[in-house]
DNA sequence: GACGCATCTATACTTTAGTATAGGTGACTA
DNA sequence: TAGTCACCTATACTAAAGTATAGATGCGTC
């Protein structure tokens, strides 16, 4: 019988998901609500087969988590899973040598065949990640932008104001206006609120 | 057989609970993915006893989509479940109608209690609300927040201007300039987009 | 009842953001 | 050489954001 740990730091979230496996799979699932618990459970007993680490948890800290647990378990498959990340970061996961990436946005079936396909010893991404408007805003927009209005985008990633920019750039206030100008136009958003959050989501700074 | 309708927009999160909820006790559970098409399903049949609504799902725009609920289908019992909202938020539910208000932080053998409670007519909050990572990460500036500057705030996290945000909130937009003005000496940030990227940085939204 | 508090509105104002247009420079290229 | 492009600046404007005061309502508490 496959073992599996998973940690989520929603309760609810976690043990019914637990639950659901248990019963309509042979699996034996054991649970965690944060990193350092689930380091802890997976040091006690070596029979772990799949660890699902929920990408937003304490202690994840982005994938910094993930190594933390590949390093000290390299013999574990370790999968991410997330209700808000986006294929960016999912690939990102994948390159860091995670072996599966799992939205919560996945039916309850879906994820049963993935962690099929995860113990199995494949690899498992789903192909119907983004929606819509997150495929069309993937990263054509970001590769239009210059070489200032990306630097301009950087600092609106902090929150400045246009004065801040421009003394930072060393520039005229009117010329940072421009970039923004320019950049909320390539970028297809309507004021630099959106910008940094579009960037932000993008992990672009 | 009491009849549930769950609505979340997370897929996974939303199937294991409601099977979780028909495996372990003797529930009916409809699901919807949306505030949209939980009221279509409501609709179809009158004999759903309890209506519980994903507070961050589309539609919902805060506590609107409960008063849209609560106008369309007075004799149902309406919850709201959150995995990010605070004690504040909740006391906002509470105080505008609804039956229970359910933290993801809660265990699955609570939830069924709480249901159990809602279903009999009792109102359900639970007391130990921010414990732990809750607390960790509800607290701090945030805690000062009123629930309409939280509302204004998850508004600013989509990157809406005041007169979108009052649309959408049903308020002037002099008022929305007020809210903004205040939780941003709240959260000592100097501008709206550093609010916005401060609570997702801290996964509010 | 008096008080604090959250909420909403109003008026009036200053500052910042964003748009529009025009023009100048240097680099690179057909 | 003429054309394109990124970059910078300027003037001028409209729209939006943010500040400051003041007053009104309702709700709960002491």
């Amino acid at each position: 019988m496959p073992n599996i740990l998973l940690a989520d730091d929603h309760d609810l979230v976690r043990d019914t998901i637990a639950a659901y496996l248990e019963t309509v799979e042979d699996f034996k699932v054991l649970t965690a609500a944060n990193l350092n618990d689930a380091m802890e459970q997976m040091r006690g007993l070596d029979a772990i087969d799949l660890l699902i680490l929920d990408y937003n948890m304490p202690g994840m800290n982005g994938l910094e988590g993930l190594d933390r647990a590949k390093a000290a378990y390299p013999v574990c498959k370790v999968a991410l899973m997330s209700g808000v990340a986006n294929r960016d970061v999912a690939n990102a996961a994948m390159a860091q040598g995670a072996d599966g990436f799992i939205p919560k946005s996945l039916t309850a079936a879906s994820l049963v065949n993935a962690i099929k396909f995860v113990l199995s010893g494949e690899k498992y991404m789903p192909f119907d990640f983004g929606t819509a408007q997150t495929e069309a805003k993937a990263d054509g927009e970001f590769s239009k932008l210059s070489a200032r209005e990306l630097q301009t985008l950087e600092q609106l990633c902090i929150g400045l104001s246009n004065k801040e920019i421009a003394r930072n750039l060393d520039i005229q206030e009117v010329t940072v206006k421009l970039h923004v100008k320019n950049l909320l136009a390539k970028l297809g958003v309507s004021n630099r609120t959106q910008a940094a959050l579009l960037a932000k989501e993008r992990h672009l700074f």
